[in-house]
DNA sequence: TTGCTCCTCACGTCACGTGAGGTGGC
DNA sequence: TTGCTCCTCACGTCACGTGAGGTGGC
C-alpha cells in the first residue's frame, strides 16, 4: 500500500467539472466511493478515483445511462479476463458512436434544409412586386411550396 | 380553406415513431394541436401537423429541449420576417451541432484508448511466464502502467 | 472569528412511461 | 359482438437541481 495522494470533494469538482451533488449522487449509485472521511465527516478520495470519475463523466456526457456505466465498470469484475471486458465495452461504445453519428446527421440535414429554404425565400420574395398577403403568396407560382423542404414549410406559412 | 386530409393519432404515431403518450404530451406543452375531435373525443389532425411533429421529433432526438423547440416554433410569429427567424434557428442548430461533435469526439477517443489498452495488455501478458498475481503485475516493468491511457487503468488493475 | 464549503434529508424538475378505469370504431 | 385503440387522471422514473437547517476547516 503506497502513500497515495488524497483529494477533497472540491478537488474532484475542479478536476471533472461536476457539481458536488452529482458526485454524491454517483456515490449513492455505487459508481465511486471516497477512501474515507475526515474527522468532521468530509469525504476524502484516493487519487485514482479522479480518473474513474472523469471516465464516468465522459461516458455520461456522451449519453450513456448510469446502468450502462455500471455494466462497463463491472465488466472487469465479472469476467476476469480483461480482453473479454474490453470487447464488451468496445461494443457498447461503438453502438453509442453510431447513434451519435445518426443524430448529428439529422441536425446537419435540418440546418442545410433551413439554409436552402431561406435562400429560396429571400430570392423569390425580393423580386415580388405584390404586397405580401396570404392570398397572393398561396397563389405564387414561383414559390411552389412543394419545392420547400417539408420540415421548414412552417417558416413560410403566413397565417 | 382547401379540403385537407385528416389524420388519426395512430397515423401520427406511425408517421413519426413517437408513442401516443409523447404526442399528447407535446400537445399539453403547446407544440402541436389536433384540428378537432371526433364524436367520441378522439383527436383528428391536419396533414401539416405530421410535418411539424416530425420536425419536433428530429429536434428532440438531436438533444434540443422542449423550451428550445418552443423558441424555434415561435420564431416565425414573433418577428414576422422569415429571414430573421431562419438566422436565429440556424444559430441554435449550429450550437447543438458543435456540442454533438464534441461528444462524438470524446466517445471515439475513449474507444480508441480502449483498443490501445487492450492491444498492449494482450501483447505483454501473452509473453509473460509468471502466474498472474497482484504482486507480479505491479512490479512488471514491461507493463509500465504510466503507458496505459488514464481512462482505462481500471481494466487492468487486479484487486 | 468570519465566510465559504461541506454535511444530510427531502422535495422539485424535465420528458416522458405506466398502469387504472372507462369508452370508441372498424 | 369481440378486440384493439383511444380517452383522461395520476403516480412513477431517471439524473440530477435546489433549498433547509446545521457544522467543518483554512
Amino acid at each position: 500500500m503506497a502513500e497515495e495522494k488524497r483529494l477533497s470533494l472540491k478537488e474532484m469538482v475542479r478536476g471533472t467539472g461536476n457539481t458536488p451533488r452529482t458526485i454524491r449522487f454517483y456515490e449513492s449509485e455505487g459508481l465511486i466511493a471516497p477512501a474515507g472521511r475526515t474527522g468532521g465527516g468530509h469525504r476524502v478520495y484516493a487519487a485514482g478515483e479522479l480518473d474513474k470519475l472523469q471516465l464516468i463523466t465522459d461516458l455520461r456526457t456522451a449519453g450513456l445511462s448510469i446502468e450502462e456505466i455500471k455494466r462497463i465498470l463491472r465488466a472487469k469484475l465479472e469476467r476476469d479476463a480483461p480482453r473479454e471486458a474490453a470487447v464488451e465495452v468496445s461494443g457498447l461504445l461503438g453502438a453509442h458512436i453510431e447513434e451519435m453519428r445518426r443524430k448529428l446527421a439529422t441536425l446537419v440535414r435540418l440546418r442545410d434544409e433551413l439554409s436552402a429554404s431561406t435562400a429560396l425565400l429571400t430570392e423569390v420574395c425580393a423580386e415580388c412586386k405584390e404586397p405580401p398577403s396570404e392570398q397572393m403568396c398561396d397563389r405564387c407560382a414561383v414559390l411552389d411550396r412543394g419545392s420547400l423542404p417539408r420540415a421548414f414549410k412552417w417558416i413560410w406559412s403566413v397565417h
